[in-house]
DNA sequence: TCGAATCGCTAGCTTCTCTAGCAATGTCTG
DNA sequence: CAGACATTGCTAGAGAAGCTAGCGATTCGA
């Protein structure tokens, strides 16, 4: 994870374990993502639009085909292909935008949720348990720590 | 991140804010990634076959294509001509087994880590400094959940 | 108001992955 | 020790998925 950087005090060496961590996490997410999509039989990047869709809903936010080609970093004429295709499978649905009459809205459709959450539903159990065993001090500065890595790693946002 | 599960007590809500930082995480991880693809000109896979052989390498470990295959859940037919690029563009190299002659190692050329170290450095270092704002003490719970995380998301290790 | 920008789409091409099957080599079993 | 079976990496050919270029419709801004 780092260049010929070594560690010499015992801060450094924490600090180095740590990075040795999140590397072992950025892999566990990897397998994660590719396990879902054999478990739906899907590809990467239309599972990852459906994470996309399932995270923006959460948050109320609409998406649109443009924020799933912004997000996916892919044309947006790949996103009409892979809006064609998870509109054939039945997950999504594209809905007229309320105000601007050029755009579209796509909505996720109930088996598709259903289908994410039985499949991914082991997984965010066995997390919500394993977070469960830290106390709330400990959780305060973990979520502050995983929140300082975002920005870390992902500069413009 | 979770079905119909509704935080009741303080605690349960530092588990939530906790999975949503998670997923954070998650989101800025896939973004470093295809940032990487887009910077070294790369497909997906090939990025992430090059970050498996650089981190088995500091770990000392020998990979063969049918690792890669595994690790990236592609077919190894998928895998030949992976690496045929890979081969072609400079970046490994096949070496033959040395006790098994049917199996090949695959390893990283010099300038292969270079421009990886090169690309990523500014992030490496980025993370790093992020994490030496945290004293020991954080740094090892930390590490300890993220190694927990690590399990509950990768059940099959 | 009118030119420029944005939105999502289509067409055609290129790239990447998959299935099927191969020879060579290694491993297990009777 | 011999023969059956498994494993490794490869090739060929088909199919899936991404890209660039360019379109009509709509919206924004000078």
């Amino acid at each position: 994870m780092s260049e010929r950087w070594q560690p010499q005090t015992e801060h450094e060496h924490a600090v180095m374990r740590v990075l040795t961590s999140i590397r072992a996490v950025s892999d566990a997410m990897e397998r994660m993502h590719s396990g879902m999509r054999g478990d739906m039989d899907m590809n990467a990047t239309d599972v990852a639009a459906l994470r996309l869709l399932i995270i923006r809903e959460r948050n109320g936010r609409p998406v649109s085909p443009r924020d799933i080609a912004r997000h996916l970093r892919i044309s947006t004429a790949s996103t009409t292909k892979l809006l064609d295709r998870l509109v054939v499978s039945g997950h999504v649905e594209r809905r007229p935008h309320p105000s601007d009459r050029r755009a579209r809205v796509v909505v996720l459709t109930d088996p598709a949720r259903e289908t994410f959450f039985r499949v991914f539903g082991d997984r965010l159990r066995a997390m919500r348990s394993m977070a469960m065993g830290y106390d709330e001090a400990e959780l305060a500065v973990v979520a502050r720590f995983l929140d300082d890595l975002s920005h870390a790693m992902d500069p413009d946002d």
